[in-house]
DNA sequence: CGATTCTGCGCAAACGTTTGCGCAAATTAT
DNA sequence: ATAATTTGCGCAAACGTTTGCGCAGAATCG
């Protein structure tokens, strides 16, 4: 309610003078300053921001984030740890975390054009990223700041990204299971081109061949999106086949949570019958029985990352890309065991 | 980067045409709106939000919430469903929700106070209400759009609020506990004066005065915040003592896990030893093994709804208040049973 | 045919802030 | 002493949009 123009006239001042006073522009005297400030603080004066981002394309002190369904059942913890991370990160610097959501019949890359045309946000966070993203292609060519969380296949592009190391998490849940005698290997995965798809796939063909026993084998089963029933339906196909594979890796905790399910509804004891290991270490994961041998990402971090990394894309653009890989945590629970003998 | 002037340029006409033309004015004449609409779409034409919210005291096309940290462990998918929640009531209307977390040193209070008079919102959200909450009253006397997602306990406040039927609820949990042979009742609750807590409460307290069995006893344990250990030992104490309660009411359902995980480690088996019954059915609880019997309180379309009274709200701040109260659905599972002999 | 209404559009002000330029007074240097 | 610099501040433009007012020309009415 109360503008600069009002602290102005109560303290004889010009505008222009109240502005430089607040910015702490040495050209303004510390007394003008303390007066200015002592005023302002009195009036409970905060500069509006649509004013402030209108002059000189400043910033609007927003970063956006837009929220997408993943498509595979409640993400359960991980969109609450991710942005309360994101919102932490960004705070630190007085920027706030706006959400979009998408509007029924829109595509999130006509979401996100709309966001830097309207200059709506300084910088913008992009979950789930594609092994080809057009999100990305997008930005890049705009030139506006962002910050994938995530990678995407190419590494000719320039951007900056957070990822978690999914391809050493998946080659070391693969040795694990090879150390305790299994052989058959499942590899539980997604329908759509996501980069993690790839770079853990390549985790456990690359420990595979490392290890390079002929005797090992390897069926990749894939869960289908939005559609919970032809989920159980992939997983309990993979559990009834003869010979069944005794070691399922799970590309991430909630498709994990599903082989938990359906091998208790077959009568399949895990880890007797049977070991399973996700990804990502959602907190159902430590709820259910057997406990989910998973591995933690530390999504909270690595979303606070994210933030930082995009305030330092807005406040220097033209500054090296930057990234970071995070190697995730294996975190022991019941799910796995011994290969049945 | 295009803006209006362009389109007028090319076209000929002024800034003024376009605007009116862009926003559907019955002066100008379709095949003029047609002419400029066309433009604007080939340009990929955004309106410069923070020019439009400038005019006039319009709108800045947000609703803020707070992020604040719940403090008793990860809230599980409960942050993540309200979000989503809020982001679709609001973006079927164009609004984004923008999130702000609390910097260090500040309180809640002050950022909303920023909030309100940098004019960064044009509505607020508010979670979490306290039973005299100093927030709402800001906001009443503020005069500024908000909506709660729970409620306080004065009823003569003028505010718009989302809640669900705590009182109705744990009446029917004792209900169900009573009418299954169980006469030791625990309520475990927490530290501080949440509203929330006062209806769970008086919920029990109704169904117990109505069943006016003198042979029913109550204990109630609080639960603090920030300290896992405490909040451990607090269950402990619960399940050792002597007699032990043989029915838990836990406010919400990170709570009655805490509680399963107890029993666990105390070689109690529940449903057999000790009922359990929590609130919110967030995600772990159908994780959870044995699965936790709660009340579903539909997070998601709770906050979907919120979001739109909140559109309501700053379409038309003069209306009457609305509220609305959801009756939550039990949610049979495991974690209760007969009392034991 | 003159008077009135309607149609299509433009002018200019306003929203609150930042910032380049400039100007007078005070201070310092010569 | 005058000249040069510094200090303290104001003027005014600019950011992109909306909107009240007004003005021509066309259409309609009596």
């Amino acid at each position: 309610m109360t503008t600069i123009k009002d602290i102005a006239q109560q303290l004889g001042l010009s505008a222009a003078t109240v502005s430089r006073a607040l910015a702490g522009n040495a050209r303004i005297p510390e007394t003008t300053r303390d007066r200015v400030q002592a005023l302002a603080d009195q009036l409970g004066y905060a500069p509006n921001r649509a004013a402030q981002s209108l002059v000189g394309g400043r910033t609007s002190g927003f970063a956006g984030l837009v929220l997408t369904d993943p498509g595979y059942g409640r993400e359960d913890s991980y969109l609450g740890e991710y942005i309360s991370g994101l919102g932490h990160g960004l705070a630190e610097t007085g920027i706030d975390l706006f959400l979009a959501a998408i509007p029924q019949g829109q595509s999130e890359l006509s979401v996100i054009r709309n966001i830097v045309t309207s200059r709506r946000a300084d910088g913008l966070i992009l979950g789930r990223t594609s092994e080809v993203d057009p999100r990305v292609d997008y930005l890049i060519t705009a030139g506006f700041p962002f910050v994938t969380h995530g990678r995407v296949l190419s590494d000719a592009l320039p951007y900056s990204w957070v990822d978690t190391d999914g391809t050493a998490a998946f080659a070391e849940a693969f040795d694990l299971l090879y150390a305790l005698g299994h052989r058959r290997f499942a590899l539980l995965t997604i329908e759509e081109a996501m980069t993690f798809r790839h770079h853990r796939t390549e985790g456990v063909m690359q420990a595979m061949e490392r290890c390079g026993d002929p005797s090992v084998t390897l069926t990749i089963a894939t869960s289908p999106r939005y559609d919970p029933a032809r989920r159980v339906q992939v997983v309990r196909d993979l559990l009834t086949a003869d010979p069944r594979p005794t070691a399922i890796l799970a590309m991430f905790d909630s498709l994990a949570l599903n082989v938990l399910h359906v091998a208790e509804s077959l009568s399949l004891s895990v880890p007797r019958d049977l070991s399973v290991i996700g990804y990502d270490n959602i907190t159902s994961a430590a709820m259910a029985r057997p406990g989910l041998t998973t591995f933690d990402t530390d999504t909270f971090s690595s979303a606070r990352d994210t933030g930082r990394m995009l305030v330092e894309r807005i406040k220097s653009p033209d500054a090296d890309q930057q990234s970071l890989l995070i190697r995730p945590k294996l975190v022991l629970r019941a799910s796995h065991g011994p290969a049945p003998a």
